[in-house]
RNA sequence: GCGGGCGUGGCGGAAUUGGUAGACGUGCUAGACUUAGGAUCUAGUGCCUUAUGGCGUGGGGGUUCGAGUCCCUUCGCCCGUACCA
């Protein structure tokens, strides 16, 4: 029968959204398998190929497990909050609501017609109110949690000890103190702003041109009340986490930097004449013998008295002119360093030496104490700058056996590594570390600064906090009220959701205030004594629905809590998460730490939400460039012979991989694909293409190929003819239950490319052989099943199979059809092959050595040679050395 | 600079982790069947050579009976990050 894909697939879709097949049940009986998409915006593009590739391979692996005997757990939803919706709503007037209920409608549709095996009765949308509801009772936990050092958790608000001489100056004092401890805080925040959009975001948001992340504008620092959250206090946990997680070594070396843990000690000098002292933070204090001069941050609060009268100007114009600098492109003028002399002097704690203090750009206010210590001779950043304005080099730490030494003693070359400590003694203070490596130094420093109570050991993070607010309608409205005479209240858990009011305008105001402002009604609020209020216009970002959807999929109709206990214990902690690389640090860290604090307050029962972690690789496309490197479009592109030319021009072409981009018209749209060649072969081709993690250019040739494939295997596995009575020939049963043992192991290490591989193999021999057993040809529909799983259904009910496969038993291995008795070795002589010999496995080496001396084939190598060694390594290689 | 990854036929990629390099697919060549085919089937296909043979995994060196795989060195590409003291 001819492979009619346009009719084989509508009908088995059909089947499974009728039949429910894949309604994944709370079977607790079952060994459980949580296996996750990052879920995709619905944007009004559609799906593009990327978004197969992942969903694929997860549903490989879903469809697989099932057959193995797990209960799986494979949902999708949508994270449909967002920028476009909104825009389009300022261009149009249409609601977002609309336009991305279109939207997911259309996604749906592109995904089903993938053949994607998801229980769609737990489909969930982070705009919908029922799921919003618990994104806002999420965000009251985390204002009501503290975050306890000493008990290394986060506990409820009301468990926070409050410090009697905080009690005693009133109600007002005590919340002002819980303010300062909540997770949550509402406070006037230096923030980026992006004209553009008209809203501020977040720090990492912000690429390093100051360009907007999702824009491209420039964005400028702007002062607003603002949701913070106080990420950095779980920095350590979120580190510590990481090890035990089976994720790529990458994005964890990339979150491990994001987070940025440091040690080093917070150090006290004072300022000669102004009786006050400047507080730096080190990672080097065993180099304090070597400072030579300080930098403050021209943000620094202390700068206004530090700097001398015969200072105040040049040191007022250097400040403005670095402020300008931050706003515009700070990297280009990273490169040299620039700071000015403050005419003042601090007191060096362990010498009594005086030390200039500069003010210089390169010390950022955000990060320590704003202050810094200069240790030229031992650190690049300070070397660099003490050369451009010849400031002293004192190496004090002499690096031994190493080629440039002498010109590092003489303060002429920068050492950063380790070494024996030199000139780092004081008769003044009586503080020596003479002759000790770096490790000692640093720990009998610490120990002298925190003696004298001039410094103490301090941990610093990178990490900052975590900008939570938007200027925006189209996203999840703060379940917060400020009343009249300042006071915050949340809204009660009873009143939620909160839903977004209807608008006539969604355009923000001018001062960086949000459309929500407009919604007078929904905006007042008066409380049973007359108070009055008004909602918190700002709303969340996007990233807050994404931080904890894979929790509402577990029981996304419950309407009385965030999820059943049970049942998020038993699902708990999510197998396999597969997304793209992109949201290495952003979502998986914020999601990770609201998993933290869910985990503390009790509501979670694991500390970490996702166990194994995979990135897949960009689907990229072939494009085409000029000599002089020009792109040109890939319709004005003609081949010959392996040669590409301009169509107009007829000027040689270069083919080269790149992203797909509708200005190089190479993008391509998996509709498009299904039309052709259905969606058996898109999934195939997807998985086909190479390596899941790796980035691949697509081509259509290789759809071609695996349709190709399908088109050969279902002909012949449909055909009557071929499938017979009797036992199975001995070559095909071999193979088939090496390639049944292949398949499993290349779906369990995600390696689809090589098991496609192997399923082509077995169909080729078949269709040499000419005929299979019936039972043959089940267990192929059963092992193709998964990567094809339309063909898969349409062959096994052939068979006369009145129902699925999705359930039937993944086939059984017999190990002892593939016991060997003999091998065929490979025979090299001096490494190189020349013939194959098939021997006993059993055969003792001195009999192997015989038999292969004795092979005629091998006399022409023996010939006037002496064997000098004879290898053989069992089931894999013969080597005879000769000379 | 730093961190991570990669480099194998015309192309996408295999190689059981130190053991026959190039599986599988595409492309190409030849043939069969066809009114025709961008359908289907068969055979061949790393490079050089008349076969025997020689050379081949970015370059150079090393370890080993044996290296795409391990070590040293060097070149190139991609991703992330960026004065974090």
């Amino acid at each position: 029968m001819e492979y009619n894909f346009a009719e084989i697939e509508p009908k088995w879709q059909k089947y499974w959204e009728e039949n429910k097949t894949f309604k994944t049940f709370d079977d607790y009986s079952k060994p459980k398998y949580y296996i996750l998409d990052m879920f995709p915006y619905p944007s009004g593009a559609g799906l593009h190929v990327g978004h197969p590739e992942g969903y694929t391979a997860t549903d490989i692996l879903s469809r697989y497990k099932r057959m193995k005997g797990f209960n799986v757990l494979h949902p999708i939803g949508y994270d449909a909050f967002g920028l476009p919706a909104e825009q389009y709503a300022m261009q149009t007037g249409t609601h977002p609501a609309i336009t991305t209920q279109k939207n997911c409608d259309n996604f749906r549709r592109q995904i089903k017609a993938i053949g994607l095996s998801y229980d769609w009765d737990r489909e969930i949308n982070t705009t919908d109110p029922k799921y919003f509801k618990w994104t806002q009772w999420i965000f009251k936990q985390l204002y009501n949690t503290w975050y306890d050092n000493d008990m290394k958790k986060g506990r409820p608000i009301s468990e926070l000890p409050i410090p009697e001489e905080v009690k005693a100056e009133g109600a007002e004092a005590v919340n002002k103190y819980m303010g300062e401890k909540r997770l949550a805080y509402y406070d006037n925040a230096q923030v980026w702003w992006c004209d553009s959009c008209k809203t501020v975001c977040a720090n990492e948001e912000v690429l390093t041109d100051g360009a907007h992340e999702k824009c491209g504008h420039q964005v400028t620092r702007k002062n607003l009340k603002q949701w913070l959250l106080r990420i950095p206090h779980y920095g350590e946990r979120l580190l510590e986490g990481l090890d035990d997680l089976d994720w790529p070594a990458g994005v964890k070396d990339m979150q491990r930097n994001w987070i940025g843990k440091s040690s080093g000690a917070e150090v006290d000098f004072e300022i000669d004449g102004l009786g006050k002292k400047l507080r730096v933070y080190t990672t080097r204090p065993d180099t304090l013998f070597g400072a030579t001069y300080m930098v403050i941050a021209p943000e620094h609060d202390l700068i206004n008295e530090i700097v001398t009268a015969d200072k105040k100007e040049t040191v007022a114009n250097y400040i403005k002119a670095s402020a300008l600098k931050s706003d515009l492109d700070r990297t280009d003028l990273a490169k040299e360093k620039t700071g000015v002399f403050t005419g003042r002097f601090a007191i060096n704690p362990v010498n009594k030496q005086q030390i200039p203090i500069w003010v210089a750009d390169y010390v950022l206010m955000g990060y320590g104490t704003g202050a810094i210590m200069a240790v030229p001779a031992h650190d690049t950043r300070d070397f660099e700058f003490a050369k451009e304005f010849e400031i002293p080099v004192i190496c004090i730490l002499d690096p031994k056996e190493v080629e440039k030494r002498k010109e590092i003693l003489a303060g002429n070359i920068c050492w950063t590594e380790d070494g024996e400590y030199i000139n780092s003694a004081s008769t003044e203070t009586g503080f020596d570390i003479n002759g000790l490596n770096k490790s000692e130094g640093i720990k009998k420093t610490v120990e002298w600064l925190e003696s004298k109570e001039i410094g103490k050991a301090t941990i610093n993070f990178k990490l900052r906090d975590w900008l939570f607010s938007r200027q925006r309608y189209w996203g999840e409205p703060f379940p917060v009220i400020h009343w009249e005479d300042g006071e915050v209240t949340l809204v009660e858990d009873d009143d939620l959701p909160l839903p977004l009011p209807n608008l006539e305008q969604y355009t923000p105001g001018e001062s960086g205030e949000s459309p929500l402002s407009n919604a007078e009604d929904w905006l007042i609020v008066t409380d049973k004594n007359g108070r009055k209020g008004r909602r918190e216009t700002n709303t969340m970002p996007q990233w807050a629905g994404s931080c904890w959807y894979y929790l509402r999929y577990i029981d996304p109709n419950n309407t009385e809590s965030i999820f059943d206990v049970k049942k998020e214990q038993y699902w708990m902690p999510v197998d396999l998460y597969v997304g793209g690389a992109e949201h290495a640090v952003l979502h998986l860290l914020y999601s990770r730490f609201w998993h933290k604090v869910l985990f503390d307050l009790g509501i979670v029962s694991t500390g970490e939400p996702f166990q194994k972690l995979f990135n897949q690789g960009m689907i990229l496309a072939f494009a085409y460039e000029t000599a002089t490197g020009a792109k040109v479009a890939s319709d004005l592109v003609v081949e010959k012979d392996g040669k590409y030319s301009h169509a107009e021009t007829g000027e040689e072409l270069k083919q080269i991989v790149a992203k797909m981009s509708k200005s190089l018209k190479n993008v391509v749209n998996p509709d498009d694909v299904i039309n052709k060649f259905g969606a058996d072969s898109l999934r195939l081709y997807e998985m086909f293409m190479g390596p899941l993690d790796e980035r691949k250019p697509w081509a259509e040739n290789g759809v071609k190929g695996v349709f190709n494939f399908l088109g050969r295997a279902y002909r012949f596995f449909s055909e009557p003819e071929n499938i017979v009575e009797g036992s199975e020939d001995k070559e095909v049963a071999k193979l088939l239950h090496q390639t049944i043992k292949k398949v499993e192991f290349d779906i369990e290490h995600l390696k689809f490319n090589t098991g496609i591989s192997a399923l082509m193999v077995f169909n080729n021999l078949v269709i040499k052989k000419g005929k299979v057993t019936k039972e043959t040809a089940e267990i192929f529909a059963q092992i193709l099943a998964p990567f094809a799983p339309h063909v898969g259904e349409e062959l096994w009910s052939v068979y006369g199979n009145d129902k699925t496969l999705s359930y039937e038993p993944w086939p059984l291995v017999d190990e002892s059809l593939l016991q060997e008795n003999t091998f065929e070795y490979p025979v090299s002589f001096n490494g190189k092959m020349r013939f194959l010999l098939e021997l006993p496995i059993e055969m003792q080496k001195n009999e192997v050595e015989k038999a292969v001396l004795a092979d005629e084939r091998a006399q022409r190598w023996l010939e006037g040679k002496t064997v000098r060694k004879f290898i053989l390594v069992p089931k894999r290689i013969i080597n005879v050395v000769i000379g």
